[in-house]
DNA sequence: CTGATCATGTAAAAGGTTACATGATTGG
DNA sequence: CCAATCATGTAACCTTTTACATGATCAG
């Protein structure tokens, strides 16, 4: 078992769906995957140039008038056989660095508002993906309900929604500990003057 | 605001709560803040290194019998301000790689039970954390109760619970309809035979 | 006419892990 | 006696992002 990159992967695994070309592959990763995975064209040319040469894809170049040739590729059986392998090997536990958290427990040495901005920064950025969440339940995922698909991408999308949730309600209650602990030290400011 | 790695920052926290030689940064994280940051020797050394030419920590030579010197490094003031613009500073959104969502995507492409496989091996790993948690706040936490970090720390130990718990019960309701489908399609397999 | 989209890629730099090199002490 | 702990660091490697290079078309 070959430890390949993690983007060759995902690449294979879009391939597997249908022939694509690089530029294919980053749109539809945009579009789709985005939210738990991305790849930028530095890493997916270079994985489509390696992954020929060990014939796991194959090119075809269809030409266009106007724009640059566009280069299709198509998984073989071996890069069938690699798909599965990684589908079917054991999660490996991944490292974890949560920026929020080192400044959380650095927390005593900046001002409190400095803190307070920061998880309300994190609510944003949680609440925005959670309207996109809802979007794409309401009126994206009902156009795939009868392929097979469907159950799996559904799954992803709560997984989403899950965590998402879990790190909003951390922030509201941290939000609101935060402002009782700077009412307090204001308080205090006050009856000190 | 010159954008330092984010390694320099977290070494220039745990110097601003006492000095600490780079040895002592290695064990002192994998003991507190190890399950939302870590670094390995790679990063600490070169960073200290780094820092001392930019005059963001000093850094004493204290000698020991048998075991080699301690290199024990304080931070400057010039190092708060660099930490305090840090604190200060707006949170970037991070981008995620979740590589069991991966898979969960090309679920169809592999047999139902190397998908369960891997949601099981997903959820162990996250039973293992939420054990890890109590222990930390019934056992290790209580010692800290009156200083003022305290809260703080507290708050990066509940944003774990609050995140493993949703990936806990996303594992469990996932669980739940791949063991439905495999189950419809074992038994459509007998009924075909 | 300007910026987005289509389309290929490379190169440099940044970020991070793992392995290596060294070597005494301490506990089982 | 062997493995872990203490303690420093470097070097090679892998991964990933960002910037660069090129250039036509199309919409506003």
């Amino acid at each position: 078992m070959p430890r390949t990159s993690k983007t060759e992967y995902a690449v294979l695994g879009l391939l597997a769906m249908q022939p694509m070309s690089g530029y294919d592959i980053k749109t539809f990763i945009a579009g789709s995957i985005g939210f738990f995975w991305q790849e930028s064209y530095g890493q997916i040319y270079p994985a489509l140039k390696r992954m020929r040469a060990n014939r796991l894809v194959t090119r075809k170049i269809s030409k266009q008038k106007g724009h640059p040739d566009r280069h299709i590729y198509e998984i073989t059986p071996a890069g069938r056989e690699r798909l599965s392998e990684w589908l079917a090997a054991d999660l490996e536990a991944e490292p974890v660095r949560v920026e929020l958290l080192l400044k959380m427990f650095f927390g005593t040495m900046a001002p409190v508002e400095d803190i307070i901005r920061n998880v309300e920064c994190l609510l944003k950025q949680q609440q925005s993906r959670m309207k996109i969440f809802n979007n794409v339940r309401k009126h994206e995922m009902p156009q795939y309900q009868d392929l097979p698909e469907y159950p799996f991408w559904l799954s992803t999308l709560s997984f989403g929604e899950h965590v998402t949730r879990a790190r909003i309600r951390w922030c509201r209650e941290t939000l609101a500990w935060l402002k009782n602990h700077n009412r307090k030290k204001t308080s205090r400011k006050i009856r000190n003057q």
